[in-house]
DNA sequence: GTATGTTGTTCCACTTAGTGAAACTGCAAG
DNA sequence: CTTGCAGTTTCACTAAGTGGAACAACATAC
């Protein structure tokens, strides 16, 4: 590979987005791959990494573009949102549509990802007991209740859906395995904080005041509030904080060897989940399922 | 990149698995990546294509390597089962697990896919209308009938879940989002098939020819009856075909835009499914599913 | 305590695979 | 006939990625 620094081509055309104009103006591709979804200065750190190999990293990110966006992609769409070179973009997209994982749809001549994707996360499913066993009891209550209940593990600085039921009626929080959702904002996420070492919450808690800027001093205490009513009653209401009109409780889940690597929740629209439900009813039957979980694990 | 055609280094040691004795020595790499789990003779093909990413190609192959597999993998096994060098594959690890799809699991100090994978796919999931509208009645179906219903789409020659609803007491035929069935054995893959048009069906069938050997005379004319019973009665069932102790009835499903893009089937150990249970209600019972799936995609 | 077989990492020489600017090809409006 | 935009191809360039071999870090075995 070669030629990330351009050419010394002379200070000839203006560049189209410098994202927060990095003095130098070679690199551009290094810090075109970078969070999109998640996360931090990835960039900066692997750029002297002698083992990182980004031609796999251009490639998934070419992957990760689909995500949040509803539909087919064009290189050019895609070479918009990686900042990646068109050409570059072009050879990965026919690399990622020959080993299938891309598909072109012919009516738009634009690219959508297939279901062979969904093969390469099956082993994450499979290998997680905990789903196979939660899942009739999670589905029940989901009925029962009339919310969603979603089992979520972690990504970096934001959880990842691993399974989720909904009830009969619900047509809002469409939410299904593989949905990110912010940590700092939801019961789901707060519910998995709770479980972790001081540090690593440390840690979290930077990323987040980074991300979140002047919304963080708000959050932060949101987030604490979150932490002691786990430590009090064993689950957490969440209000608003993720989305406007929906409300949701979670529980910490333990895992096989006894860290905390998922998290329960409940949640719906506000009509759906009044606050009394949520902790008369819903939080302790969480709480409840969590335990009686715990010992089919350990 | 470099170094795929080996040294010229004589002809010292015994190469330990030289798949069907490819007489050339060198592109030891080049012939590894490739099939692992489905399908032909890409290598041969891509070998001289200079749009293909063949690093991307690589790291993918990585994580396809924890198909099928119960566990974590440690950079020795990887380099084993996908063939590249060791050097190779603890690059490419490392770059895996910097962008968050791979965690190292400190007890073993082995790799393991991570929820992260997960997200990758969610955009498949969440753009497919049917999978949508179907789900409900598909849960439905599967309690009422006790077997495992499920909604599969096509990736090359296999076919892919893409949701699957079990009924309670189903300990067997742990099937779900991403599990990867065969398409020319299953009620799934051969409803599937059933909507293909001629030639498509005709290169399928040259692909399970060299896959199947021997065996592919007796499946072929087994195929041919289930594609018969569809032209009949709008399903297939399928008995043992698969796995010895399971039954299956499939049909296929047209999507949004006319194109058959997916398959419905119900499958389940034998004494769960009865050939007159699928016969006189499962399968008509799929049949109506489909059909009043029909118009809410067109 | 020294051999032996693991595993994963690092070195290093090598060069081709990957790169990106720019030119080019289609296609679809205007 | 332009003009604009999406996608591909060309081309010159070289550093990114490669893989063999040496190395380090552990286990176990003897």
């Amino acid at each position: 590979m070669a030629k990330r620094p351009a050419k010394p081509s002379g200070p000839s055309e203006t560049p189209p987005k410098p994202d927060a104009g990095e003095a130098n103006a070679k690199h551009v591709s290094s810090s075109a791959v970078q969070l999109i979804y998640d996360d931090q200065d990835l960039s900066e750190t692997l750029k002297n990494d002698p083992k990182f190999n980004w031609s796999l990293a251009r490639g998934l990110e070419i992957l990760r573009a689909f995500s949040g966006r509803p539909a087919p992609l064009g290189n050019a769409e895609l070479s918009e949102i990686t900042g990646l070179p068109k050409a570059t973009v072009s050879r990965l997209t026919h690399t990622l549509n020959q080993l299938g994982f891309l598909a072109l749809n012919p009516r738009l001549g634009k690219f959508e990802l297939t279901p062979a994707i969904l093969a390469l996360g099956y082993p994450v499913l499979s290998s997680m007991k905990t789903r196979a066993l939660s899942k009739g009891y999670m589905a029940d209550l989901a009925r029962e209740v009339g919310l969603t209940v979603a089992l979520g593990s972690r990504d970096r600085s934001s959880m990842i859906y691993v399974d989720a039921c909904h009830p009969l009626g619900m047509m809002s929080l469409r939410l299904d395995v593989g949905s990110r959702v912010e940590m700092a904002k939801t019961s789901l996420g707060r519910a998995f904080l709770w479980g972790l070492s001081e540090m690593e919450r440390a840690i979290l808690f930077n990323t987040f005041e980074r991300r979140y800027g002047a919304e963080w001093p708000a959050l932060k205490e949101a987030i604490e509030s979150s932490l002691a009513q786990i430590d009090a009653r064993g689950f957490c209401i969440v209000d608003g904080d993720w989305q406007d009109d929906t409300r949701g409780v979670g529980v910490p889940l333990f895992s096989e060897d006894g860290s905390v690597a998922l998290a329960l929740n409940a949640a719906g629209p506000r009509f759906a989940a009044t606050i009394e439900a949520l902790e008369q009813d819903v939080g302790p039957r969480l709480v409840h399922l969590s335990r009686s979980l715990q010992p089919m694990l350990g």
